[in-house]
DNA sequence: GACGTATTCCATAGAATCATGGAATAAGAG
DNA sequence: CTCTTATTCCATGATTCTATGGAATACGTC
């Protein structure tokens, strides 16, 4: 009888392993990241993440059977999106102890020009207060499944025949997907070039939802989360 | 340029993977478990876990491979420890995702007659008002790495020569390591066949520690986290 | 029902992980 | 300096993971 108890207990470290061995490979956790940013088909999260497509299916299979992923039918493709909102969060708890523990990520940190905790703030404050031009340069999909209120909508490849949605004079904060997304980073400097005062966010959608700046309590508000789109336009 | 920051940007995920591994396996995530309750050499965590005393070694350099532990020298042993309490803090993410996400921890939360919120709550108060005596039962060594304000420390393994330090006429609430720690389910099943009143709490240490009652906003003050020993007397 | 597209299934080969047991190393005891 | 103890190192075989490309399946269109 102690003997079944001892063996269920240990039991359920098989379990935590099946999630752990799902995150084993850098693969998986771009996907899993990717899907962060809404759902998607097979086909585009393999483009997106350039690997080979039936490499891609086979993972986000493994995903699937760690339960981290869920899968439906839509026409002839299929859509995977994250199982549950706690997997987001998970997965921001990963890359923050990796932060913490793994020395190599703040050479990462300091390539992709990672904001000091004050200087995010002061870029928060002035997106709230409205006064600068907020620009999203993610793809327009991910925009559709949810973004920062008042951003306006310019994904990067068509950032540059669509310079003059851009208001002048004001200066532009853009973002992107995280913090290792170099998007923003790409689009401050070509916005640079042509002689925009821009900037960027180094928090993109979904963190600065989950994002607690210190010494405040409460998560930040007002994140439309503009409900996903599962239904996607016949190309 | 932009190739660069691409692929510096991919690159990260190789780091989370390197933390992904270190959790992939269901031996190492016992010992990274049994490392939560305080610092131990090989020899102990071998035979706590079961595990041949080789392959604990192994598994724990990668574990410190990952930089998930530590270890130093100590005379003639080697003494390993979590590397930093955000570790603790990020293994009970796993767990609660696995609670999550995976029915199967149903099944074992069921067997291991995890409590319901309410109860636990309930019980939590009573703690807190010193109503009932309350029981460590695991081993003495992890008791004073740090334990519960008030608790009496008694292993399982002497609790049954050692009834008489525990008050009669009173109710007794056990704890131990943890909801998938059977030893204070044992400890109550042993103390109610003896006639004491009886309960097991499902938090142990440090999860207690953690815990965020539901409506409350603060984690559980005056757990005293005995300054850990980190030198441990001859034997 | 034939055709094109999206995805999964399957077989294969190469790489990595795992448990085991014997040898090497390091530290203390006598 | 020898002996014991605690741990790591190393070599081995068994198992599992991974990428690849071709075949099979499912769905929608014509």
């Amino acid at each position: 009888m102690d003997n079944d108890l001892r063996a269920l207990a240990l039991a359920h470290y098989s379990n935590l392993a099946r999630i752990g061995r799902a995150l084993a490979n850098p693969i998986r956790l771009r996907l899993l990241d990717l899907l962060r940013q809404g759902p998607r088909s097979v086909e585009t999260l393999a483009e997106a993440a350039g690997v080979a497509l039936t490499n891609t299916s086979q993972h986000l299979q493994q995903l699937r059977a760690a339960r981290l992923v869920e899968s439906h039918k839509e026409g002839q493709r299929v859509i995977y999106r994250l199982a549950d909102e706690s997997v987001s969060a998970f997965f921001a708890a990963l890359r923050g102890l990796a932060e913490v523990r793994l020395p190599e990520m703040d050479r990462l940190r300091g390539a992709l020009k990672t904001l000091a905790d004050d200087e995010r703030e002061e870029l928060l404050a002035r997106i709230e207060a409205d006064e600068v031009t907020l620009l999203d340069v993610r793809p327009s999909e991910e925009f559709q499944s949810g973004h920062l209120p008042g951003a306006l909508c310019i994904p990067l490849n068509e950032l540059r025949r669509r310079l003059a949605e851009i208001p002048k004079g004001r200066e532009v904060v853009a973002y992107c997907r995280g913090p290792y997304c170099p998007m923003a980073l790409e689009a401050v400097n070509l916005l640079a070039s042509v002689g925009f005062q821009a900037r960027h966010l180094d928090l993109g959608f979904p963190d600065v939802a989950a994002y607690r700046p210190r010494g405040r309590k409460a998560p930040r508000p007002g994140v439309s989360a503009t409900s996903v789109s599962r239904r996607r336009k016949a190309k």
